[in-house]
DNA sequence: ACGAGGTCCTGCGAGC
DNA sequence: TGCTCGCAGGACCTCG
């Protein structure tokens, strides 16, 4: 599921092969994962547009050309390609859209289960989707006392608080069950009554294993492809994701799931993570 | 204002 | 073996 790591691989992937190019022709499969546009507009707009620039902000990428921006969310199964040769049956399948590049190359927003979305959004509109958006966590001016700022501002469970974009932005439910592994936080525990000392621990992790799944070209659980259309190696690297019921790699204790927090999958140590059993709702094994 | 829960969408794995 | 069912979840929405 691409979070910040997963589109800033894209991101860098496609970059070059887009940049100063135009789009001569795009077709969409679908148009349920366009939002504020129809499919008749976005497709004109794209229409001989040409590419100035492509930068990620969160978990967007962000196409620039002219007066306008395709903004690129890729949900849970999103990615964004480009392609040399023709695609084949199976690429067809989930390509949702496919533009035409005047190199005669393809550039592809592929989705699988189509929860990504397409925005097609003018200076304006930009800014007021932006305005929305937190603090990016790689960026030098993000420190410590501003994600305590920021947690200062909510009730929630510190996992769902990390994963408010409003909050912070990039770091979904896989990098969220990390980074509070690694910093040795209760994901139960309310982002507003963490001490100076955990938020500068969960601070450091964040930045950390961000900085290193990048590195490592994001993590491929299922269907993640980089811009190239290769996995993701920072799975392997995964502490606790995925990985309820087997053994914590500090201490051996089996790692606990829980549906608790937000309806989705935390997995945590409780003995690492200090948990108090039965804080919030049912654990399971 | 805040929090809980539903919705979108499809593939996959568990269970019968 | 083949089917159905529930789950995966980021962002957005409605309801209480």
């Amino acid at each position: 599921m691409p979070e910040l790591p997963e589109v800033e691989t894209m991101v860098r992937e496609v970059r070059p092969a887009l940049v100063g190019r135009t789009i001569r022709e795009a077709t969409l499969s679908h148009t349920d994962v366009l939002r504020g546009v129809t499919g008749r507009r976005f497709l004109t707009t794209l229409r001989g547009a040409r590419v100035e620039q492509v930068t990620r902000r969160a978990k967007h990428a962000v196409i620039r050309f002219g007066a306008h921006r395709l903004v690129v969310q890729p949900g849970m199964t999103g990615s964004l390609q480009t392609q040399d040769a023709p695609l084949s049956t199976a690429q067809r399948r989930y390509a949702v859209l496919r533009a035409r590049l005047d190199d005669g190359r393809l550039l592809i927003y592929r989705d699988i289960r189509r929860i990504g979305t397409l925005r097609l959004l003018d200076e304006r509109g930009w800014r007021a989707y932006e305005a929305r958006l937190g603090p990016e966590p790689l960026d030098p001016s993000f420190t410590p006392a501003e994600l305590g700022v920021a947690f200062a501002r909510t009730r929630q469970a510190v996992k769902k608080a990390l994963m408010d974009q409003r909050l912070v932005v990039g770091v979904g439910n896989i990098y969220a069950n990390e980074a509070l592994y690694a910093a040795g936080i209760d994901p139960s525990r309310r982002a507003d009554r963490l001490d100076d000392s955990s938020i500068e621990r969960l601070h450091a992790a964040v930045v950390r294993i961000l900085t290193a799944a990048i590195e490592s070209e994001g993590s491929t659980i299922r269907d993640y492809q980089t811009g190239t259309g290769q996995p993701g190696s920072f799975q392997l690297e995964l502490k606790v994701y995925d990985r309820q019921g087997e053994p914590c790699r500090q201490c051996g204790t089996p790692l606990a799931g829980t549906h608790a927090i937000d309806a989705r999958m935390t997995v945590f140590c409780y003995r690492c993570q200090g948990r108090r059993v039965g804080e919030v709702g049912e654990v399971m094994k």
